[in-house]
RNA sequence: GGGCGCGUCGUCUAGCUAGGACAGGGCGCCGGCCUUCGGAGUCGGAUGUCGCAGGUUCGAAUCCUGCCGCGCCCGCCA
């Protein structure tokens, strides 16, 4: 069998296995494959098998017999087949039910040649190898300190970049700063009154700024004076030489490198920054209206309420057709964007519809020794380039909103661009009770920073506790690998459509279905290996893994690639955005630590005879690579010791 | 009013897109396991009207219809 026996190690072993057992499924029934592909499933406990078919109940309609007899014809007709493959054992019918069951030794074999031949690679695939796609996220307003909501976007949209480069794509994170919004002209506003607010000397700049919003925000409800002139700010902040630009550009920068660090703690990169106050200034806006306005749909009104307006007629389309306005302005009267307008442009640009004006700089450099460009009117030109797919990491609460925005695009005649258009929607997190708001000041004391911080204190505890005669820098490096691991994973691990109320309990909790059991099962793995190194060194003979506890450790090394491929090709747009199962690959990730943990405890690796060991090893190495590539994948550090 | 999402042991949650074998986990609770490579572990136990009511099907947590509860969205705002 040619799949079997290639001598380059396969990058899917789970997948190739399976399409072996649908070949055959296909010989022996003459089904179509993609019918049988689509009823192969694994069954609910591993003593039925290790590969299941259900195809028995649609035979029995066609040939109008008793599922159960079908099945045990099909079992009948294979056993001798499924015998000449190697890494099939045989194949069973229980009641309906077509089981089969892989030789467990040769499928170690397989896998952990697979796993330990690639190495950092296994789990990568060259499924879209040459797709770009774009991720925007988390386009927080340069105004406040990430809280903890915040955090979730950040994680869920480079966990995406993640898995999507794992895939094959070519990923380019992007953030959007939106220096223009009515916050920043508060706080601007704010910033050239008397008397000018100090500093906070020990505090980080987002935080200060946050604080001194939440104040603002007081004067900017209760007094009407101050409002007026904080609109006049705003339309200030739009002349790049007024005092309010001059001001709000140092506040914006200061702001942004705070924000930075946080998110450098959470190890997250971004390769981009596209400026609100740069897209005003680049004529990518006037170049957008211009192409806008050819399409039919798009007019300038002459009469009416929108009298001046530039707006985009719905009303043709079956989805809008119940609106009460079918005019949805793009530029207002005054000739000034609205969102959608903004938007729209934006997503054009994304998809390389207009060639890009813009100019790019260096913001900073990052601790990944890379650096963020930031758009400007100085730089050099990028070669940002054209995007196959975008997404847009964005709460649910934004789901008519972009739909709206991917419409047009559509209406405009970009149609593919359209479909390629991707919402990452997840849910607000809140604190039992209240939402966690900029405005109100809900946020102080759930900022991601403040999470960090103490999920880092504790894993400090732990750490000293466990490593008492460690060295200070070993305690303070675990502490933030475990402290900024429990706080990633935690974010992941919900589905992004559920709503996440915040308990410091939980987030605490480094017990059970958290990132340090997941951490602490590599650095088990690895001590093994590292005593190992001293010891065992004959040649391993991979077939005699075939304890139930081994092979159960072996299939879930064998799932990885596939999981990962699964969680891509989960990329579906529906009414309320693409869904996107980050917790589908931490529940991989914890189901793996789970099956090393059992092997741990019953299977010696080092107190077993030495042919038994040194395959044992074999598989702890595999182990621990699938462990770190896909602790990698979700962005969680991986832990040597701890 | 229209639209979207959520509702699963005490609690948090997976599974729902492609219906299938006793609904999986985590925390908490009860009880075992350190003369075995690190106990952030492991083994066992108790705990469930899968929001409610119908329907489709050989079979429904999953699909359809109608309700109920919670949250969110429907501006030339930002």
């Amino acid at each position: 069998m040619a799949v079997m026996s290639r001598k380059v190690p396969v990058t899917n072993p789970w997948d190739s296995v399976k399409g072996l057992v649908i070949q055959l499924l296909a010989e022996a029934t003459s089904l179509e494959s993609g019918t049988i592909q689509e009823s192969v499933e694994i069954p609910p406990d591993p003593t039925l098998g290790d590969l299941a078919a259900t195809i028995a109940f649609q035979l029995a309609k066609q040939l109008k017999k008793n599922p159960a007899n079908i099945a045990g014809d099909i079992a009948g007709r294979m056993a001798e087949r499924i015998k000449s493959e190697p890494v099939l054992s045989r194949i069973e019918s229980k009641g309906p039910y077509l089981n089969v069951f892989l030789d467990r030794g040769q499928f170690a074999k397989y896998t952990i040649q697979a796993a330990n031949g690639l190495g950092r690679q296994y789990g990568r695939t060259d499924a879209y190898t040459g797709k770009r796609a774009l991720i925007e996220f988390p386009a927080v307003n340069p105004s406040k300190p990430w809280h903890i909501g915040h955090a979730r976007n950040a994680v869920i949209g480079d966990t995406l970049g993640n898995i999507l480069d794992a895939a094959g794509y070519d990923v380019v994170k992007l953030d959007y700063i939106n220096d223009l919004g009515l916050q920043i002209a508060q706080l601007c506003w704010r910033m050239m009154q008397q008397p000018v607010p100090q500093e906070q000397p020990n505090m980080k700049y987002d935080q200060y700024l946050g604080r001194l919003y939440v104040e603002v925000q007081k004067s900017f409800e209760n007094d009407e004076q101050a409002e007026k002139q904080i609109r006049e700010v705003a339309r200030q902040l739009e002349d790049l030489n007024s005092d309010a630009a001059n001001t709000s550009a140092v506040m914006v920068t200061k702001c942004l490198l705070a924000q930075c660090q946080t998110a450098y703690r959470l190890g997250i990169y971004h390769q981009y920054q596209v400026w609100e106050s740069m897209i005003a200034h680049s004529g990518l806006l006037d170049m957008a209206r211009e192409i806008m306005l050819k399409c039919d749909n798009v007019v300038k009104l002459e009469e009416g309420e929108k009298a001046g307006c530039i707006v985009v007629r719905l009303d043709t389309i079956e989805e809008f057709k119940d609106m009460q306005e079918p005019y949805k302005v793009l530029f207002r009267s005054d000739g000034t964007r609205t969102y959608t307008g903004a938007d729209v442009a934006l997503q054009m640009w994304k998809f390389g519809i207009i060639q890009d004006p813009l100019r790019y700089q260096v913001f900073d450099h990052q601790p990944n020794g890379k650096d963020v460009l930031r758009t400007s009117l100085k730089g050099r030109k990028s070669r940002i380039g054209k995007f196959d797919v975008v997404f847009n990491v964005i709460g649910s609460e934004q789901a008519q909103p972009q739909r709206l925005i991917y419409t047009i695009l559509d209406l405009l005649g970009y149609k593919k661009e359209s479909e390629n258009s991707h919402h990452i929607a997840y849910a607000f997190v809140d604190v039992e009770g209240t939402d966690l708001s900029g405005r109100k000041g809900t946020w102080i004391g759930y900022s991601c920073d403040e999470v960090l911080d103490k999920a880092t204190e504790l894993a400090r505890e732990e750490v000293a506790k466990r490593n008492p005669d460690e060295s200070d820098d070993f305690k303070d490096k675990v502490a933030t690998q475990v402290g900024t691991g429990a706080v990633r994973y935690m974010l992941l691990k919900a589905s992004p459509d559920r709503k996440i109320t915040f308990r410091w309990s939980e987030a605490l909790d480094f017990d059970g279905d958290a990132a340090p059991y997941l951490q602490y099962s590599h650095a088990r793995a690895q001590r093994i290996l590292e005593k190992a190194g001293e010891i065992v060194s004959a040649p391993a003979d991979l077939t005699l893994l075939s304890t139930e506890v081994e092979f159960a450790l072996v299939k879930a090394i064998a799932m990885f690639p596939q999981e990962v491929l699964d969680v891509v090709r989960g990329l579906k747009k529906s009414t309320w955005g693409t869904s996107f199962d980050c917790n589908r690959l931490t529940s991989y990730c914890y189901g793996l630590a789970n099956l090393f943990s059992r092997f741990y405890d019953s299977c010696p690796v080092l107190k077993a005879e030495p042919a038994v060991a040194a395959a044992r090893l074999e598989l702890v190495k595999a182990f621990k690579m699938t462990m770190a590539n896909c602790l990698e994948v979700l962005g969680i550090p991986v832990v040597e010791r701890m």
